[in-house]
RNA sequence: GGAGAGGUCGCCUAGUGGCCUAGGGCGCCGCACUGGAAAUGCGGUAUGGCGCAAGCCAUCGAGGGUUCAAAUCCCUCCCUCUCCGCCA
């Protein structure tokens, strides 16, 4: 995860004010820059010593092919050369790698710069872009008489769509069971959503492994800055994936397209897996935040000059879900301070919550840049054997289900207990209602 | 998990310490020939870094080691295939 040294070196200002907008230390910008200077430096000797060493090296095969012995003055001489140069390009590289370790250290510490119609500040700088639906209130009227909607966690009891206690019981607080109903509505909000992203969306399906190696939890960044959030598999040095963005956009790892290959537009479900250290309290209550839940990811591979259209195309994909499932919601456009490091640009998307009366972050869509791409190596060319590029990598959830189904219980239910199935579901659900 | 065989350029393959600055074939691109094409011929065809450039450096699954010199020898690991074992 790097901004690049080709753009250190010529852009330092617009990294600097990035830095600055994120509130993280712009002067790192300068340590990197006299670091990178630095490393420019040592490459040059080292590659000159390194000539001399091939060359003279070189030179002993050549004598000793045409008859010199292998033992004699000629070849001891130039044996001689060869190996002080060799003294010298250890010293030259050791240096070299300490450099460029800490040179490396430094670039994973530079944000990648916000958008220039990114609002600067913190989450109270974040627009709210657009707002969708009805907001219904908590206390409603039928029929001439009124009813206060209850919290999703004891519409799901009641109903027996889920089990919190049981599921406590066998893994740990945090750790659903859904039963009955609530079992089939996350088979139902799986299949109606990869339905959509494929049929209507013309994204590619994937179902990724829950686990991956180091190497892919390094590509999307996860780790080593967010070791902390992940469960690890140490014996097998494996990682349980908290998103699908990590398995998915590590798909393309290593690898160059061709320009009329882009873009490359994938859905996938995966079951995402959060420690959320230290997290409780009421925010948490219910299955609002959870160490196991669901997700449908999309994420995109795009030429740069698509990406900021495909952000608002993507984030416009997982409205559509929100749309058909007859859901309250609003975006948001986040700000510098609360969009996160990596990100160019992001959009939020929020359910509304009538039963606890609270937006409830549902899908999150991003573009990268060339940020996320530049640490995976994944490049394209522009033209047939062109040099290759960046490509912008992009993600958003379309969408994370517990917390849309918490919006459906509090949304769908009715006076009388009974849950009204959303007119999308029914044909998974094989029900238009539940009854307790 | 055990035994064995492998991993070289987009694909196939050659390569048992120095003529590897990695050869050949296929594919692809350009040019020539052609009315146009096929066939044929000639040339080109990895990635990253450094350099104004000429060019230089690194990379033969990954990492380490031996050596003046490693695709080649040694060690560790990863992956693929075959057989055996185990198993949804």
């Amino acid at each position: 995860m790097s901004i690049g040294l080709a753009r250190l070196r010529e852009e330092p200002d617009r990294i600097r004010q990035g830095a600055i907008d994120k509130g993280e230390d712009p002067s790192i910008i300068d340590a990197a820059l006299a670091l990178e200077g630095k490393r420019r430096d040592l490459l040059g000797e080292s590659g000159l010593l390194k000539a001399e060493r091939n060359a003279a090296s070189k030179q002993i095969g050549e004598a000793i092919r045409g008859g010199a012995a292998p033992s004699g003055p000629e070849v001891a001489a130039l044996r001689q050369a060869s190996t002080d140069a060799g003294a010298q390009i250890e010293k030259l590289d050791a240096e070299l790698a300490a450099t460029e370790a800490q040179l490396e250290e430094l670039m994973l510490r530079i944000p990648n710069p916000a958008d220039p119609d990114v609002p600067v500040g913190d989450a109270s700088a974040n627009q709210t872009v657009r707002t969708w639906g009805e907001l219904l209130p908590r206390d409603a009227t039928a029929d001439g008489e009124t009813w206060t909607r209850r919290p999703h966690w004891e519409v799901g009891e009641s109903l027996r769509m889920f089990d919190l206690e049981r599921g406590a019981k066998i893994t740990g607080s945090g750790f659903p069971v859904y039963t009955g109903y609530g079992s089939r509505l996350q088979r139902a909000l799986i299949d109606f959503m990869l339905d959509i992203h494929t049929s209507e969306h013309g994204m590619t399906e994937i179902w990724p492994p829950a686990l991956v190696n180091s190497a892919s939890a390094r590509g999307t960044g996860q780790i080593p800055d967010k070791e902390d959030l992940m469960y690890v598999v140490p014996r097998d040095d494996l990682y349980l994936v908290p998103t699908a963005e990590v398995p998915v956009t590590n798909l393309h790892r290593d690898e160059i397209f061709e320009a009329d290959q882009l873009p490359l537009r994938y859905a996938a479900y995966s079951p995402c897996f959060r420690r959320e250290a230290g997290a409780a309290g009421k925010d948490t209550r219910g299955i609002l935040r959870v160490h196991q839940f669901d997700k449908v990811e999309m994420v995109f591979f795009e030429k740069p000059e698509a990406s900021a259209e495909a952000l608002e195309w993507l984030t416009g994909r997982a409205e559509v879900i929100l749309q058909r499932l007859g859901l309250a919601y609003r975006v948001l456009l986040m700000a510098t301070k609360d969009m996160g490091f990596v990100q160019a640009k992001k959009y939020d998307l929020e359910v509304w919550a009538p039963g606890v009366e609270r937006w409830l972050e549902v899908s999150s869509c991003s573009n990268f840049r060339d940020y996320q791409a530049r640490r995976m190596a994944i490049r394209y060319r522009p033209e047939p054997g062109a040099k290759p590029e960046l490509v912008h990598t992009l993600n958003g959830s379309g969408l994370a289900l517990a917390r849309t189904v918490a919006a459906i219980l509090e949304t769908y239910q009715q006076p009388d207990g009974s849950l009204v199935v959303p007119e999308v579901l029914r044909p998974y659900m094989r029900t238009d209602q539940i009854r307790a």
